[in-house]
DNA sequence: TTCATTGTCTCGCCCTGCGAGACGCATTGC
DNA sequence: GCAATGCGTCTCGCAGGGCGAGACAATGAA
């Protein structure tokens, strides 16, 4: 997808439109920065428009200079903004130290994941002492339903008819993208709901690591949840396994009692 | 500062001042989420306005409903911005690991600042088994510069001129909301030139905590960098101090070594 | 110096974002 | 059940202002 910036489809003021371009843009060249011919050609804008917006973005700390002149990065002010969409429910907060511990204790990768519409957003991620890769990469990364430990189980929160609408939506790129069967998702769910827990759906990809995920109870209606770990295959044995699976409901436990202690009335 | 979402003096797009604004009124309302009379009062838009921008936004996934109904919240787009945003050139991922280590020896809190302008903004935090407090709280906090162990070593990264300007500029704030001296500000500077690491200066605020923070050496023109910790007065013996910031200075070190190897040239 | 490139400015057109108000459609009260 | 309240959307016409063309300024490279 070379313009997925630019989506001419919704009416939405093209000014919103523009901005949101020049941010994605700015997010695509990454590290590297992006330069104006970066604008010109990622955007269907002219030279002052596109220096104007920039301008703008600037100085409300959305952009800034790259240490490379000419060149412009995401700006702080979206970090901030970031950290605290990412804390929804000061769910992230909560789950900080319980990642800690157990990236501590066993050296892999634990992470937090939400529910977003079709798809599981890493809210967190703590690596251990040997870190591995996931779907997700790291905080702000999207994975569709169905692909992944955590996202199995996020699957499993919703209705049965959700989910098969969700599995549709995904069958080809669950399929092409991620080698997934989707007939043994399903069965992965149903899994999920009498043993508490998931080791997810083996694709072809990332063959070389494992891991499990469990649900976070949660009374409060607040968009369901899941901790999830991975770690190098050879590094997780049977006995190991059972271990952080225990951990991992432990600590969702915990973090259930914890929301549920700081239900706070609404406005 | 009620209204502080507004800023009618820079010649700006006015839709881009108004999203800015519905961003800033929903990041405001934090958990509980921002309703329509928040906006409307927020914000000098009018109803359809408000809806209109609202559902561009939510579109585009910068705003998400909140599970209580007629609420908004940030969006996940903003928490993956957001990450690139606080990465910038690999840093933060660089200095996890390292941060880890640390909150794990030590058990207090240890945080990766860049200096932003005349602020210095918390790009990660760790936090050990003892989570302490600070200046900056989380991920994507502001602090003036000045006001801290990490603001103290990024100043001391600016020329005397530059800096002369921040402090005069921070002044009142530094001495009204912080209680810090200035003049002590620009004697912990001096030290840091000389012994490589700084207590910050102790104001009124916070005064049962201690730390100590080093720079970050970076040879490829980066904005500067800092690691800072902080740990509770009472577990910071003299020995354990100096434990401390050999550590910190070794892990500073190392990550600039990192950074150099993974120079990269320049598109 | 000259040339190239970046960033800013002016200007006028006309697009389009805006506000007023009306209209479905929920949910809630009785 | 029916009314009432409030949320969210839609239409419409106006005019504010965002836009592009192009000139200009500032900076750096050759």
């Amino acid at each position: 997808m070379p313009t997925s910036a630019i989506r001419a489809d919704s009416a939405l003021p093209s000014t919103l439109r523009h901005v949101i371009a020049l941010l994605r843009v700015t997010s695509r060249c990454g590290v590297r920065g992006a330069g104006i011919e970066d604008y010109l050609e990622g955007t269907e804008l002219s030279r002052p428009t596109v220096y104007r917006l920039l301008k703008g973005l600037r100085e409300e700390g959305f952009l800034r200079h790259s240490p490379v002149r000419h060149r412009y990065l995401l700006g702080y002010e979206l970090l901030a903004l970031g950290a605290e969409a990412g804390n929804g429910g000061n769910l992230r907060e909560l789950a900080r130290p319980h990642l800690f511990s157990l990236a501590q204790q066993f050296g892999g990768s634990f992470y937090l994941f939400a529910l977003d519409g079709a798809h599981a957003v890493c809210l967190d991620v703590q690596n251990g002492a040997c870190a591995v890769g996931s779907f997700a990469g790291t905080m702000g990364g999207r994975v569709p339903l169905g692909a992944g430990q955590a996202s199995v189980a996020l699957l499993s929160t919703l209705d049965p008819a959700a989910r098969a609408l969700v599995l549709k939506q995904h069958q080809a790129r669950l399929c092409g993208e991620y080698h997934i069967d989707i007939s043994r998702i399903e069965q992965a769910v149903a899994d999920v709901h009498h043993a508490g827990f998931t080791r997810g759906v083996e694709g072809a990809s990332l063959p070389e690591f494992a891991g499990v995920a469990v649900t976070i109870a949660d009374p409060s209606g607040r968009s369901p949840t899941a901790l999830s770990c991975s770690m190098l295959k050879s590094q997780l044995s049977e006995a190991r396994e059972a271990e952080v699976i225990l951990a991992l409901q432990d600590a969702a436990g915990r973090m259930a009692q914890q929301i549920h202690g700081l239900l706070e009335p609404v406005s």
